[in-house]
DNA sequence: TATGCAAATGTTATAATGTTGCAAATTTTC
DNA sequence: GAAAATTTGCAACATTATAACATTTGCATA
């Protein structure tokens, strides 16, 4: 699987995107699961980029594509996609991302930039491990955890400091 | 302030619903804010049960006290009661819960009970510094972090045990 | 190759959540 | 009490998400 890519600093996107695009034929093929045109398509466009897509945007690009596409359409393929691992969805800001983890067991901690727009998706066993200590502390018994940080990226922090 | 009751447990509710008025009254007074009646009758509200409600429920139990309100009402009072912390919204389900930690500076985590609805809101030191630490990992520079834990409370895991 | 089933998609309508903009009323300040 | 600032009322609108049901497609098997 694609080693990850820092966002924030330019980088040969299209490898990117031909990565996931790879990793999500691999995970699918074993997962017996048919990664359709309309899929495949709808997880390239999140992939346009590090920041989260709506999934608005991505019916308008579907439009503009030619395919006529409904609401439904846009959210099954996000359905199927998240079911797969292979996008997650932004809870703070209804929008989804690709997953920079596809295949791997992971529990995603988001780092938002709220200047640039990108997200980077890390895995952090430190947070994940006090997370759990902290439900059990509470005999609770944790499913699915959402952890979105926002703030400023290395590079906007600094764009800031030129104003 | 209050001390937090668990709220999964039986516990006298009303109890919760004075303090937090009580705190809220106390906290606006420092903060030179106005707790006027529409914003004291939300949070009132809000804090008619340990699980989070959402704008538009709010709106109908306005609608049912006569209140002629609209939904800007309604957000305008939520806004408020977040800006001076005094209520939070859970981004994964759209919706608000009473801020158990009035007053105190906290980030909370929240164990979100799929079972029954009940939130707890914990502060939990160690998960704040290993998310700060994972940011800082990254140059990043952290302004404002949701962890949200959906799962099942001690109750309800016990009850579907029962099933 | 026909046929039958399950998965996927199309289509229409609607629900749920959240915002903008401006006017009127209220409260505070001077 | 007049001026300024804050709060509320109100109408329209924008965005995000789902329900329900018809149709098509892919695939296995007779
Ligand atoms: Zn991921
Ligand atoms: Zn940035
Ligand atoms: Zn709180
Ligand atoms: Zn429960």
């Amino acid at each position: 699987m694609a080693a990850s890519a820092i966002p924030y600093r330019p980088h040969n996107h299209d490898a990117c995107v031909a990565q996931a695009l790879a990793d999500a034929r691999a995970i699918c093929q074993r997962h017996n699961a048919r990664l359709t045109p309309t899929r495949e398509r709808v997880l390239e466009l999140i992939w346009q980029s590090h920041k989260p897509l709506g999934a608005y945007d991505v019916l308008a690009v579907l439009a503009e594509d030619g395919h006529n596409a409904a609401p439904p359409t846009v959210y099954r393929a996000l359905d199927f996609l998240q079911q797969h691992g292979l996008v997650h969805r932004i809870a703070s800001l209804n929008s989804f991302v690709g997953c920079t983890h596809a295949g791997k067991s992971h529990n995603g901690l988001f780092l938002i930039c709220r200047g640039c727009g990108n997200v980077l998706e890390l895995t952090a066993p430190a947070v994940a491990q006090a997370v759990s200590d902290a439900a059990q502390a509470q005999t609770f018994e944790p499913e699915d955890t959402v952890i979105e940080v926002a703030g400023l990226c290395p590079r906007c922090q600094a764009d800031h400091r030129d104003d």
